[in-house]
DNA sequence: TCGGAGATGGTC
DNA sequence: ACCATCTCCGAA
């Protein structure tokens, strides 16, 4: 499992987002490990998607880690209650990011279940157990993702992304973002991607 | 199984 | 006023 390098993250916004699908995203707090593989995400790239929050070079105290180094995390509250979680592509400088929409749970499922519904994961049903990352705001409670990792380094040893090279073997499908309805053009751009069939892609 | 409404607070 | 979401509840 190699880390992901700081190269990885500092290409085309498109690529880095196809190319995530299949990688693993590691959280260590305190002796845990959380890990969970990255099955569905979405581009947002500045310089032309009104959907961006940093559309038309928008550098604002929120979004300034979207201009900064890439492969570094943009965490942002939404609707007043959930997280998101980014990670920053392109060169320094240029404000673009990938949103992690949906995660396969792989290691540190019991922490996680604590973490989105207070119970152990053996309590869960299988409906519940699929619902534990298949959403953006999901994913961020069940890692205990919040404001507090805005800017994190994602070449840190407790929180990084790294290669799988037993899983490669799976299909990619792409379609219209989901909630940006109000982007005018940039809402019909097919920049969402996941992996085909998985279960824990969202909807 | 589906759709609508409410929760809730930072941003601009 | 708006929002890159989620959960609950009632109707079918």
């Amino acid at each position: 499992m190699k880390k992901l390098s700081r190269k990885f993250y500092e290409r085309d916004t498109l690529t880095v987002a196809r190319e995530l699908l299949g990688k693993v995203l590691v959280y260590k707090q305190e002796d845990r490990f959380l890990k969970g593989r990255i099955v569905e995400t979405e581009a947002y790239i500045g310089a032309i998607d009104k959907a961006a929050h940093c559309y038309n070079q928008r550098v604002t105290k929120r979004t300034e880690v979207m201009f900064g180094p890439p492969g570094h995390a943009y965490v942002y509250l939404i609707y007043g209650m959930y997280y998101c979680m980014n990670v920053v592509t392109e060169p320094e400088g240029v404000g673009a990011a990938v949103l992690i929409r949906a995660l396969e749970p792989l290691e540190g499922m019991e922490l996680m279940s604590r973490n989105r519904f207070g119970k152990g994961y053996e309590e869960l049903p299988q409906k519940k157990r699929i619902q534990l990352s298949n959403g953006p705001g999901k994913l961020c409670m069940a890692f205990g993702i919040t404001k507090a990792n805005n800017g994190n380094d994602l070449l840190s040893d407790h929180f990084f992304i790294c290669e799988d090279e037993h899983f490669h073997d799976f299909g990619i499908g792409c379609s219209k973002r989901i909630n940006v309805d109000y982007a005018e053009e940039a809402k019909d751009f097919e920049w969402r991607f996941f992996i085909k069939g998985n279960a824990y892609v969202s909807r």
